[in-house]
DNA sequence: GGCTCATGTAAAAGCCGTTCACATGAGCTG
DNA sequence: CAGCTCATGTGAACGGCTTTTACATGAGCC
């Protein structure tokens, strides 16, 4: 973990050679330590052994800094996404689980990726390159669902994907954002926030139609019209 | 909306005669203005007229203030909540989704509070009082899954209330937090976020096994099994 | 009328964000 | 290799914020 330069500025010279990349690892071990609030500027620099106008040699300001970490954040996010859904093998369903399933390791896993991008109050629409980076990470999202979509049984109205793909996105970031981080805002839980999610979208996908048994084989097709069998949540007691 | 002695300290004595109230006033207009962070301390002292040490004699800190509002926001949101519910009337779905309308109202009609309650970053779980008003306001959410759990359809598996709570409430909270609000994080919608929550619900419900077509004319008690009919996004067309 | 204590003030310390003039030295140019 | 240039880092300074401390005020009570 250490660069040829430490940040002990023992000898580092005038200039430091990585310091923006310095900069926002050091960001993201503040906002994950301390939220994006309680982050300062001054303290990454001197978490990077440089003076606390350095900084702005990289960052026009504060809030740019931020808007840098979430851009990262949206594509390693968008990155996560596209290998869970792994174009929906083995099966549609399975895959779109498996979403959900990353979608709520990475709000865990990279709690300071997630609050810069979703709980930071910076105005998302008014950065063209961050809003790109995060319709792309819908875009996923968004792709899954018209997948499942065109599977949906016959004989019911299909739903709209997009609707859909809010729908998902929707329930995920309510469970990240409310139960997901190991010690913010926690609440105690019947059950694990992955159980939580998955039992929502099993739920809600039986409610379009789809059949939504647990562990269906490793069939890719499949059309049986809803429910029988133990519901989602478990054996029924 | 002017107090005996307005904020321009014109003549008004040494002291406020009313200043906790107005520093929580002024809070909450500047966070509705600017975000939980833009806020400051010294603002709502200059807005009330004082110096900027007068807070510190009603509030230990800045996070105090903000813990007072979120404490506020929670005892107005469960009333808001529980008028909504109203008790069930005039039928259980009926009044289920009167609350998750109700919660987009709170959200969207007073961000102020929204913002303290659910993305300040407090600890919630480190002030009793607030996590009790919090619990009270949820336990609506959950009276409410209780009695819709209640008349599940004979015949499938009984889901748990708190689960149902549980999924409820993270729908509401990620659509509010998502899309809720005017102008923050915005993101082209195809539906208002209010009929986005609505489908997202009934949608929910119906793979729950509750009957769900729309106006249901008023019968309290209604019992058939699942969808035909429109589905809840619209006429399929 | 006089005491007391909650409430407000002024001043100061320490931190932060941000800017500006200036220093340094890496890399190009000849 | 000498010298120039410009990206990058420094130090000092400004204003603002939070919080503390010693002091001022006056409302309410005896």
């Amino acid at each position: 973990m250490s660069w040829r330069k430490d940040q002990g500025r023992a000898e580092r010279g005038y200039h430091h050679g990585n310091l923006k990349e310095a900069l926002l690892q050091a960001a993201l071990d503040l906002i994950s330590k301390k939220g994006p609030a309680g982050f300062t500027f001054a303290d990454a620099a001197r978490m990077a052994g440089v003076s606390p106008a350095a900084p702005y040699r990289h960052f026009r300001d504060r809030d740019e800094l931020i808007a840098s970490i979430a851009q990262r954040g949206f594509e390693q996010f968008e990155s996560l996404l596209t290998q869970a859904w792994d174009d929906g093998r083995p099966d549609t369903v399975t895959a779109f689980e498996r979403v959900g399933k990353a979608y709520l390791a990475f709000a865990r896993e990279e709690p300071a990726f997630y609050s810069a991008m979703f709980e930071s109050g910076l105005p998302v629409d008014s950065n063209p390159t961050l809003m790109a980076a995060s319709e792309r990470a819908f875009a996923i999202i968004r792709a899954a669902a018209e997948r499942l979509a065109a599977l949906a049984p016959p004989g019911m109205p299909r739903p709209p994907a997009m609707m859909m793909a809010l729908h998902i996105w929707s329930m995920s970031h309510g469970v990240a954002s409310l139960f997901g981080r190991g010690d913010a805002a926690r609440r105690k839980l019947p059950m694990s926030p992955e159980d939580l999610l998955e039992a929502e979208v099993l739920i809600y996908l039986r409610g379009l139609g789809f059949p939504t048994e647990r562990r269906p084989g490793t069939a890719a097709a499949d059309d049986k019209p809803a429910g029988e069998k133990a519901g989602p949540w478990g054996k029924p007691k």
